[in-house]
This record gives structure tokens, sequence and C-alpha cells, in this order.
DNA sequence: GCCGTTTTCGGCCCGACTGTTTTCAGTCG
């Protein structure tokens, strides 16, 4: 079992703890559990099958000790299963819903029964409403909005929820691959898809049968759809989808007088269908990645890939909230084959990330200056773009810095109008050179900031500063759809992993490339795939 | 629930904002 499953696990307690109004003490220690977790460097089960002493780990005591084994041997704790008899899953989907916080939940699920975001809405548009405390109009009008604003979110899972559905996939199911969206790399899923071929499936959890395919319920509630199909590589190729691309196959094939359907392609007197390879060879093509078959496969141009890119230009160390230090972030960009790694520490505002004071953030430049690092360190900043489009540092202090990642964190709910305001403003100040997940999306959880994107766009061209694609799986950010269209006014692009730690650095670097891929980005637009010089360059342009 | 200890309890990162209050709880990052 993977590590973060067993995480999620206890993120799910925690959750559930707090709806309760347990000790919130007790509460962060569940929730550190399953970072410390998440973050260790092996696999939790084999540490623990080697003998392994897991009290050893700080932030794992004695109960969460038990716990974690427990969930080893069966699939899932006792203490979660009893929350889970109290409280359904979806008032985990309720909590995310910005305005709502754990008590106002617990309120609404356990006085008044509302466990769902119909029964919220309803409620919240009857007079019972005005019965909670702390809900007056305006904060009812708020959530309201939120839920609007959530709509896209409702309903769907996310890439790290599909991904740890398809981890406990591969552990049970021999030969099973992942189709659908999730193979091109959508962003939201409505389910997981899986193809395989007649092996007998047996999870713990709820079973449909479908007509063409069974259903399953996992762990987060995501819905995991296998299709048994023999004719694997044709039916990849279906599943994989979108339709659009199958018309066009079909259409192709028949243009070269061949014909192709779900028996397969059908070539004068053969028909293939074992291998996506020789279909697509067959039809004169290289397969096409799964992640563009949105697009007109006649236009897809040469594709980035991880091994352009030649250094990171976003990342944390310890000073801040990074897990790593300065040290550790930069042996493993060496390691990494990179020419140049970016330290962006927090600024003065984030404050629960620790940011900097300019004191502090002056004393780390001095510290990257005379180095002696065995790559190219530049020195600069993740600095909090504020609400009136000011940076959080003054001019004087960002003068000092090779360059400036300026990125919203706080107030991103603002209107449109001013929220494109504040960014402009931003993209004017003469340093920076990087915008920071433009969007400040969680997926999932927080809706995009509206903005007048074209505008933000425009400017950020002609001010030289790069729309950063923020490879943090909740982020994805620029998303990529966006990305498409700042793509057509010219701007350049920098592709981060926002990393918090060594690892990340490595781990989280394939899903910004995925998402520059499926915006179909010329790899000469990224800025991180240029050589030193030509970057160096390019950091001295907004003067 | 974890941790550390001048061991077996007491402390555990924080500050701002918002809409509601009439002195502050809940949410957020």
């Amino acid at each position: 079992m993977e590590n973060r499953v067993i995480a999620r696990i206890f993120d799910e307690i925690a959750d559930f703890l707090e709806i309760k109004g347990e000790n919130p003490f007790k509460i962060r220690s569940y929730r550190r559990a399953a970072e410390v977790i998440r973050a260790f460097p092996r696999r939790i089960e084999d540490y623990v099958r080697e003998g392994g002493d897991l009290k050893r780990i700080e932030g794992i005591g004695e109960a969460i000790e038990k716990k974690i084994k427990e969930i080893l041997e069966t699939g899932d704790c006792n203490l979660h299963r009893r929350l889970l008899a109290e409280m359904p899953y979806s008032l985990l989907s309720l909590l995310r819903i910005p305005g709502l916080g754990p008590k106002t939940v617990g309120l609404l699920y356990f006085s008044y029964g509302i466990k769902s975001v119909d029964e919220l809405r309803e409620f919240l548009k009857s007079e019972r409403a005005r019965e909670l405390p702390k809900f007056g109009p305006k904060k009812i009008e708020k959530v309201l909005r939120s839920l609007e604003r959530m709509r896209v979110y409702l309903g769907r899972f996310t890439l790290e929820e599909a991904e740890e559905a398809l981890s406990l996939v591969l552990e049970e199911v021999e030969g099973a691959e992942p189709v659908g969206s999730f193979r091109r790399f959508d962003e939201l899923f409505e389910d997981l898809d899986i193809l395989y071929f007649a092996k007998p499936l047996k999870f713990p959890w709820p079973r449909e049968e479908l007509e063409d395919r069974v259903r399953f319920f996992f762990p987060s509630g995501i819905p995991v759809e296998f299709f048994n199909r023999a004719r694997r590589g044709i039916w990849k190729i279906i599943l994989t989808g979108p339709r659009s691309h199958w018309e066009w196959l079909k259409e192709r094939s028949s243009r070269m007088g061949y014909r192709l359907t779900p028996e397969g392609l059908f070539v004068k007197n053969r028909v293939l269908h074992s291998s996506e390879e020789e279909i697509y060879h067959a039809l004169g093509l290289e397969v096409i990645p799964p992640e563009v078959r949105h697009l007109n496969p006649e236009k897809i141009p040469p594709l980035v890939e991880e091994r352009d890119l030649r250094g990171e230009l976003h990342s944390h160390t310890d000073w801040t909230d990074g897990r790593s230090t300065l040290d550790e972030m930069v042996r493993k960009a060496a390691e990494m084959g990179y020419a140049y790694l970016g330290i962006t520490d927090h600024s003065v505002s984030s404050k629960i990330a620790g940011g900097l004071s300019a004191e502090r953030l002056m004393e780390q430049v001095n510290l990257i200056r005379t180095g002696g690092f065995p790559i190219k360190v530049f020195a600069g900043a993740e600095v909090d773009i504020l609400e009136d489009g000011r940076l959080d540092y003054p001019d004087l202090v960002l003068s000092r810095l090779d360059y400036v990642v300026a990125s919203p964190h706080l107030k991103l709910d603002m209107g449109k109008e001013e929220m494109t305001r504040r960014l402009l403003r931003a993209l004017d100040n003469p340093y920076v050179r990087i915008l920071g997940h433009p969007t400040g999306r969680l997926l999932g959880k927080r809706p995009p900031a509206e903005a007048d994107w074209d505008e933000v766009f425009k400017k950020a061209a002609r001010r030289n500063v790069a729309i950063e694609i923020n490879s943090q799986i909740q982020r994805l950010d620029l998303p990529y759809y966006l990305a498409e269209k700042a793509l057509g006014y010219g701007v350049y692009f920098a592709v981060t992993t926002d990393a918090h730690s060594a690892a990340n650095m490595e781990r989280l670097r394939r899903y910004g490339i995925m998402v520059a891929r499926k915006a179909a980005l010329p790899p000469e637009r990224i800025i991180n795939t240029w050589d030193r010089e030509r970057l160096e360059k390019f950091f001295r342009s907004g003067l």
C-alpha cells in the first residue's frame, strides 16, 4: 500500500474529528501524521515489514503506530470506519466549500441533518438559515456564491485521488492499465477507467455490475470502472478517447481504404487490434500522446519533455516552509542534471509559511552569493502580490535579487475587475519576472480567481514576465486551457515545481510538463529550457 | 495524539479578516 493511501485515511480522520469538534491538538496530530507519512522517503509498508520502528518517526506515537499496522493488515482502521458510520463521506465535500469550516459543517449535519450540497443550497435559501449563529445575509450570500463557483468541482475527483485509487488497482490486478480521462491527463475526473483482461476482481468495497463494465467505489468515494477487454490495443484507443479522436482515426482509416471498428483495424485481409503502436503505424502515424488527443492531430507541434528542462525556478527551503535545506535543494538540482536552481522562499505576509523579513532575505541572498555551489544558484523570492497589487517587499529589497516570482496568495475571491487591476499592477513592477500560480486555484477545493486573463497575458507579454505552470498536483496553475490562450499572446512560461522538499523537485516535475504538453507549448517558449546566459539576460529585461 | 522532560503533564506555529457581534467565533492561508 502506498504511503499516501495511508495518509489519506489519517487526513479523513482529522476532518471527521474536526467536524465533531474534537480537541484541536489531537486533530493536528493526525494531520501531522498524514504529512510525515506522505513525506516519508520509503514505503511505510516496506519499512514495517523490515522491522522498522514507526515510533522513531517524528509525529508518530503509540496510538498512530497501532493504526498504521491495522491499515496495512486490513486496508482500513477501526476509528476511520467508526467515523464513517457516524458521518457520510459527502460532509468532506461540504468542508471544501469556501466560507464553510468544520464548525459550521458539524452544526449543519448534527442539528439539521444536512449532508449534501443540494440540501445545503436549499437550506440556505430558506428562512431557517438565519437561525444559524454567525449567519447573516452577507454570509449566506457568500456561501451561495461559493456553491455556484464550486460547481465544476462538485462530484469530481482530483488527480491525487485518482492516482491513489490507481495504486490500489495496480497492486491487485496484474496487467491493469488506466484509460479514459485519467490517461489523457484531464485535471478532474468523474471516475477512473481501467482496462484489464480476465482477472478476478476482489476489492472489499461496494460493487456495481453494469452492462459493459464493473464499478467499485474506492476510498475517498471515487468510482473505478473496470473494462474487461481482450483486444487490448483497439480498446485502449477507444477507451482513452476522446470521442473526437476516435472519429478522426476512423475517417483517416477510410480515406486510406481501411476500416476501423471496435473489432480492430481492417487492413486488406488482416485485422490489427493487439497494440496501439501497430494501429497508429498502419495509419502512417506515430502513437499520439494521450494528453494531446483532444487537439487536432494535424496540428500538434513538437512537445516539451522533462529532459528539456535545464533548471528549477520556484523552490522553497527550510528558511521558510520547505523541508529541505538550501544545500540539499542544490545538491538535488545538481543530481538531476540541472544547470541552475532558483531559490524563492516566501515573503513577509505569508505568516503561516514563515515568510522571511527583508533582513532575513538579505541574509539568504548573501549566503547564496558567497555559496560556492556546484551549479548556479539564483537568489530569488516568491513575493506575495498584496491586495492592491503592490508587492510584499519594497523595490529596494527586490533590486537585490536575481529575479522575483510574484504570486497571489490571499484574498483570491475579489471581483474580476479588482483582481485584474491587482495582477496588472504587479506585472508593472520591473523586478517581477515570473507570475506565480496566477489563478490561485486548488483543484477540488478552491476555484480559480476571476480576472480578465486576456489583459493579464497581454501585459505579461509586453512586460516580459513569464507565466508559471505550477506543478503542484492540486494547483496545475496556469491551467492548460488558459495556457493555450496565453500562448496566443506570445507570453513566455516557466514550468516549476514550487518544491517544498528536494524529493518533490523531482517527483512533481512531470505534472507541470504534462500541463505544458496538453497546452502544446513549444519548448522554446519555456524559459527554464534555456541555458543560463539567455536566462540571465531575460532576468534583466524588465529594468 | 505527540512530545519532552528540570518525565507522566502541559504545551503544542500565527495573524488577519469577516461578519457578526457588543466583545468575538469561525475561517483562511
